[in-house]
DNA sequence: CTGCGATCTTAA
DNA sequence: TCGTTAAGATCGCAGC
C-alpha cells in the first residue's frame, strides 16, 4: 500500500471564476486583461510552496452542454455567458499549468466536479490519499476519510470531521440536503421554502430524502409537508442534479500526474508577456555566470591599465557604492565600471570588516580618476546618475560627459510602471536576474557587533560581483533602452529635457535650502500647548479619554456614542467615514467634530512639517536637502521627498507660520516665480477655443470669464462666491469630473451641477471637441502625450469594464495638460539655470514646486535675476497664449510666494 | 518587531 | 460608482 502518497486534484475552473471577481482591473501596456490569470497563478504558487505535492493535476469545465442539460433543460440557465475578458485569459491559463508542469484534464460534456469526483474515487482505490482543491461547497459530499478539501485562498482544511462538526451529517448526506436547499446560482430548484437551514434538519431526522419520503406523513408541519409532497419529483431531480458523478469514463494513471517542478523559462517568459514583476523574479531565467567577466582592482598598476581601457572608450557605464541610500550622506566605499557587455571592474576603496583585503587609498582612486570622470567628451551611463554624481561632488570629482541614464529612459517609455530599479530592468528588458542585495548583506559578518557599515561591511568575495553586475547590467541595458528610446520617439525628451534636468536637479539637492531652526523649534512647542489643551477639551466634551489620532476610535464615539447621523461609510466599508467632509457637516450638530477638525490639522502641521523639518536638516550643512525623483508620477511631474517640499502648508495662518521658516542664507533674498494658470492656458493651447484665448490675450480673469459664461451674467455681476464656483468648474474640467463629483464639491444637486457642465460645454465648444478627439484618438493608440512627446500608456481605454475606462478616459484628458505643464516647468529649470550662469549671476536655485520655481539670490542681483527668470519662464515655448509669471521675493517662502 | 493596507491630510 | 497627480503620518492587523 502507498497510503502516504497524497494527490491534489484543483478545481480550476472555479479558481478562475473567482480571481476574475475577486481581483477587479488588472491588464498589462497590451491591454491584455490578467486578473483570473494573476489570480489563478497566485493560488498554483501557494500550493506549490506550501505543500510540495508529489502528485498533482488540474481540471477545467469544457464550454458546452453537459449530461447535466439532458436531464433538466434549464441546468445554468441563469448563469450569464464567460465574459469576454475572461475567455481572453483561458489560453493563458492553460499555458500557466504547463509551465508549472501541471497536467491538465478536461472531458467534453462532464464539468471539472464530475472529473474530480471520479479521479478522487480512483485515486482511493489505489490508496492515494486525495487533497481536493477548491472552494466550492459543491464538494462536501465527496469528502471521505481518505479524501479532504482545502481552499488555499481561505486556508481553509475540511475534512469528514469537518463535515460532521459543521453540519452534523456525514458527507454524502449533504447531496440530501442540497436537493432539498436547491441551488440559486446553478438554477437547481431544491424545494420553495425550503433553505439550507431547513434541509439540514429534515435530513438530521430523517437521515435521507428517500427515507424522508417513506414516513412523510410524520411531518407535522403543514406549510412544509404540503411543499415536500407537491415538489417531491423537483427534490429528487434536484438531488440528482447535484450528485457529482464518480463514473466518468477516463483512465487514471497516477504515474501521469507525478509532479515535476516549474519550468522557469516557460514562466519567465508568460509573466514577462503578462508583466506579473514579482512574480517574475520568483521564477528568473538562470544566468550565466560563466561567461561573466568580473574583476576586482586592487592595486596601482590594475587601476592604470583600467582607466587606460575607459579613455580609450568612446562611453561606459559607472557605479558607485557607499554607506547610505542617502546621496548627501553616503561615503564612497568602491566604484564600478563597464565597457562592453558581460565585462565589469570593481575599486574598492573603503571595505572594512574583519580580515578585509587591502585596498588601494580613496583619495588615490579618485586622484587618478578625476580626469577621466570629468571629461565631457568621454561620455558616462548611469542607473539614477543623479545619485552617484551628488555623491561623487561631495568627495570633490565633479562629473561630466554623463550622456544616458537608464531608470529615465524606462521611465520615459512606461511612465506608470512602479519600479525603475535596476533589478526591474533587468529582469524587463535583459530577462536577466540580478544578485539580490539582500543575499549580498547576509554574507556580513557579526552584523550585531559593532553594527554594518552598509556595502563597506560586504566581504568582496560577494562585493566584486554585485558591484561588477551593476555596471555590466547598466551597460547592457543601455544598448537596449536607447534603440527603445528611439524607437518610441523619444530621443528628443530624454537628450533635451530629461538628461540636462538632472544635471539641474543635483545642483538643487545640493543647495539644500536653510530653514529657521529657532523659529521652527518655538513653533513646534507653541503646536504642542495648543494641542494639549485641545486634547483635554475633546476628552471632557466626549467624556472619556480615547485616542483621537484613530478614526476607528473617533468613529465609535461619534455615531456609537453620540450618536450623531452616519454621513457615509470608508471605502473600503470596514467602518465609519470621519474625514473633513464627514465632520463638517457634523460640526453644527455637536462641539466634537469641530474640536477634531482643529486637533487633526495641528497634529498634522506638527508632526508631518515642524518635528519632522527639524529631523531632517542636514548635520553639517545646516540645511534641508530633499530628493527629487524624477521617476515616479505617471503624468511627468517631479516628487520630492525626505522631506516632501511639494506640499508645505499654504492656506491658513499656521500654515503661513511654516512657510516663514524657509529662509534665505544670510544676507541673500529667496525668490519664488510662478506660472499663472499654467493648466489652464495649456487646456486653451490644446483645445483652441476661441473663448479661452481671447480671454488670456485680454489678461482677463479666467474663472470670472468661466462664471459669466456659464452663468450668463455680466462679468461686472460676478460675485466672489459664483467665481469660486466657477473656479471648482474649471479645475473639474481639467480632471474629467463628473455631475457627480461637481455637485458634491459645491453642494448643489445633481442636477443643477449637470446643467452646469452642460453651460459650460456649450459655450466652451472647442474644449467639447479637444476632449472628444483627444478621448477618440486615444483609443485607436492606446495611449496619451504631451506637448514635448511624453508619453503615458493607457492600456484601459476600449475596456468593457465601466470604471476602468472612464478612469482611462479621465486621465486622457488630464495627462496632456499636467504633463505639459510639466513639461515647460523642466525647460525653464534647465534654462534658468543656464541663464544664471551665462550672466555670471551668483543666485541658486533651490526648489520646483510644480507651476513654482524658488531661488535665493544675493539683493545686488534681485532685479536682473528677477528679469532673467521671468523672461526666460516666459518665452520657454511658445503656445497659442502668452505664458504669464508671477514673480516675487523676500526674506522667508511666505514672502514672496 | 516589521511590513502593509486603510484612512486621513497636505500640495499643485 | 462618482475629479488628476503626489508624500507621509498613524493606526491596526498579520506574520515572524
Amino acid at each position: 500500500m502507498n497510503s502516504d502518497k497524497t494527490i491534489y486534484l484543483i478545481d480550476g475552473s472555479a479558481y478562475i471564476h473567482r480571481a476574475y471577481h475577486a481581483i477587479k482591473s488588472l491588464s498589462n501596456s497590451m491591454g491584455l486583461p490578467t486578473n483570473a490569470t494573476f489570480g489563478f497563478t497566485r493560488m498554483l504558487i501557494k500550493l506549490v510552496k506550501e505543500h510540495t505535492p508529489e502528485y498533482i493535476v488540474i481540471f477545467f469545465d469544457v464550454k458546452g452542454p453537459t449530461f447535466r442539460h439532458k436531464m433538466y433543460a434549464d441546468y445554468k440557465a441563469n448563469r450569464p455567458p464567460m465574459p469576454e475578458d475572461l475567455i481572453l485569459q483561458i489560453p493563458y491559463i492553460k499555458d500557466i499549468s504547463k509551465g508549472f508542469n501541471i497536467p491538465v484534464m478536461e472531458l467534453e460534456g462532464f464539468e471539472a466536479d464530475d472529473l474530480i469526483g471520479t479521479a478522487a474515487r480512483k485515486a482511493e482505490d489505489k490508496g492515494f490519499k486525495v487533497v481536493m482543491v477548491t472552494g466550492d461547497k459543491d464538494f462536501v459530499q465527496l469528502v471521505t476519510e481518505m479524501s479532504s478539501i482545502w481552499d488555499p485562498m481561505k486556508e481553509k482544511i475540511t475534512d469528514a470531521d469537518t463535515v460532521r462538526e459543521e453540519f452534523g451529517l456525514e458527507p454524502l448526506q449533504m447531496i440530501d440536503v442540497m436537493g432539498f436547499s436547491g441551488d440559486k446560482a446553478d438554477n437547481i430548484p431544491g424545494v420553495p421554502g425550503i433553505g439550507i437551514k431547513t434541509a439540514l434538519g429534515l435530513i438530521k431526522n430523517f437521515n435521507s430524502m428517500e427515507r424522508l419520503y417513506e414516513q412523510v406523513d410524520t411531518i407535522t408541519k403543514k406549510k412544509q409537508h404540503e411543499k415536500l409532497v407537491k415538489f417531491k419529483d423537483q427534490a429528487f431531480l434536484s438531488k440528482d442534479l447535484v450528485t457529482i458523478d464518480r463514473n466518468v469514463p477516463f483512465e487514471f494513471v497516477p504515474e501521469d500526474y507525478k509532479y515535476r517542478s516549474p519550468d522557469n523559462e516557460i514562466l519567465a517568459e508568460l509573466f514577462k508577456e503578462l508583466e506579473f514583476r514579482r512574480l517574475q523574479q520568483d521564477f528568473p531565467k538562470k544566468a550565466d555566470l560563466s561567461k561573466k567577466k568580473y574583476h576586482g582592482v586592487y592595486t596601482e598598476d590594475e587601476l592604470s591599465r583600467l582607466i587606460e581601457r575607459l579613455e580609450a572608450s568612446d562611453i561606459f557605464a559607472l557605479d558607485t557604492e557607499t554607506t547610505s541610500k542617502d546621496a548627501m550622506q553616503a561615503d564612497l566605499v568602491g566604484l564600478s565600471f563597464s565597457m562592453q557587455p558581460d565585462e565589469a571592474y570593481y575599486i574598492p576603496c573603503a571595505h572594512d570588516y574583519p580580515d578585509a583585503p587591502e585596498q588601494l587609498e580613496k583619495v588615490y582612486v579618485l586622484g587618478q580618476l578625476k580626469q577621466l570622470l570629468e571629461n565631457p567628451e568621454i561620455k558616462k551611463i548611469g542607473q539614477n546618475i543623479k545619485y552617484d554624481w551628488i555623491v561623487l561632488a561631495r568627495h570633490g570629482v565633479n562629473l561630466a560627459g554623463v550622456a544616458f541614464d537608464t531608470m529615465l529612459a524606462s521611465y520615459l517609455l512606461n511612465p506608470s510602471k512602479r519600479a525603475h530599479s535596476l533589478d526591474q530592468i533587468a529582469l524587463d528588458f535583459l530577462d536577466h536576474k540580478t544578485i539580490s542585495y539582500a543575499d549580498v548583506i547576509k554574507n556580513v559578518k557579526d552584523p550585531k557587533d559593532g553594527g554594518t557599515n552598509g556595502f563597506a561591511s560586504v566581504p568582496l568575495e560577494y562585493g566584486v560581483p554585485y558591484a561588477c553586475e551593476d555596471a555590466d547590467i547598466t551597460f547592457m541595458a543601455w544598448q537596449v533602452l536607447k534603440k527603445d528610446i528611439e524607437s518610441a520617439g523619444l530621443n528628443k525628451l530624454m537628450d533635451e529635457v530629461e538628461m540636462p534636468l538632472v544635471s539641474v536637479l543635483t545642483e538643487m539637492e545640493m543647495n539644500g535650502i536653510c530653514v529657521d531652526i529657532e523659529r521652527l523649534k518655538s513653533l513646534s512647542t507653541s503646536f504642542a500647548e495648543r494641542l494639549k489643551l485641545l486634547k483635554q477639551n475633546i476628552f471632557s466634551v466626549a467624556e472619556e479619554e480615547f485616542n483621537i489620532n484613530s478614526p476607528q476610535q473617533l468613529g465609535s464615539i461619534l455615531f456609537e456614542k453620540l450618536n450623531l447621523p452616519v454621513q457615509k461609510k470608508t471605502k473600503k466599508k470596514t467602518g465609519y467615514s470621519t474625514d473633513v467632509d464627514v465632520l463638517k457637516k457634523l460640526a453644527p450638530m455637536h462641539e466634537l467634530p469641530d474640536l477634531v477638525l482643529k486637533y487633526r490639522t495641528l497634529t498634522k502641521l506638527k508632526s508631518t512639517y515642524t518635528d519632522a523639518l527639524l529631523d531632517l536638516i542636514h548635520p553639517e550643512t545646516g540645511r534641508v536637502h530633499t530628493s527629487f525623483n524624477q521617476t515616479v508620477t505617471a503624468t511627468g511631474r517631479l516628487s520630492s521627498s525626505r522631506p516632501n517640499l511639494q506640499n508645505i502648508p499654504v492656506r491658513g495662518d499656521d500654515g503661513v507660520e511654516i512657510r516663514k521658516t524657509f529662509i534665505p542664507r544670510q544676507g541673500w533674498v529667496l525668490v519664488s516665480a510662478d506660472y499663472s494658470q499654467i493648466e489652464l492656458r495649456i487646456l486653451a493651447h490644446y483645445s483652441d477655443d476661441n473663448i479661452l484665448i481671447k480671454a488670456f490675450l485680454d489678461e482677463e480673469d479666467i474663472h470670472t470669464r468661466t462664471a459669466a459664461e456659464v452663468f450668463q451674467v455680466f462679468p461686472s455681476f460676478i460675485t466672489s462666491d459664483l467665481r469660486r464656483q466657477a473656479k471648482t468648474i474649471n479645475f473639474g474640467i481639467i480632471y474629467g469630473m463628473s455631475p457627480y463629483g461637481l455637485s458634491k464639491e459645491l453642494d448643489i444637486s445633481r442636477k443643477m451641477a449637470k446643467q452646469y457642465i452642460d453651460n459650460y460645454f456649450a459655450r466652451y465648444k472647442g474644449v467639447k471637441r479637444f476632449i472628444d478627439k483627444t478621448i477618440e484618438e486615444t483609443g485607436k493608440t492606446k495611449k496619451t502625450s504631451t506637448l514635448l512627446g511624453r508619453i503615458r500608456l493607457l492600456p484601459d481605454i476600449n475596456s468593457p469594464k465601466k470604471t476602468l475606462r472612464e478612469y482611462a478616459e479621465r486621465t486622457a484628458i488630464n495627462t496632456p495638460i499636467q504633463g505639459t505643464a510639466a513639461d515647460l516647468i523642466k525647460l525653464a529649470m534647465i534654462n534658468v539655470r543656464q541663464g544664471f550662469k551665462d550672466k555670471g549671476l551668483k543666485a541658486a536655485m533651490l526648489l520646483s514646486v510644480h507651476d513654482e520655481i524658488i531661488f535665493e539670490t544675493p539683493p545686488e542681483e534681485l532685479e536682473a535675476a528677477k528679469k532673467l527668470v521671468k523672461e526666460i519662464m516666459e518665452h520657454v515655448m511658445e503656445l497659442k497664449v502668452p505664458l504669464k509669471v508671477n514673480i516675487d521675493s523676500g526674506k522667508n517662502w511666505a514672502e514672496a510666494h
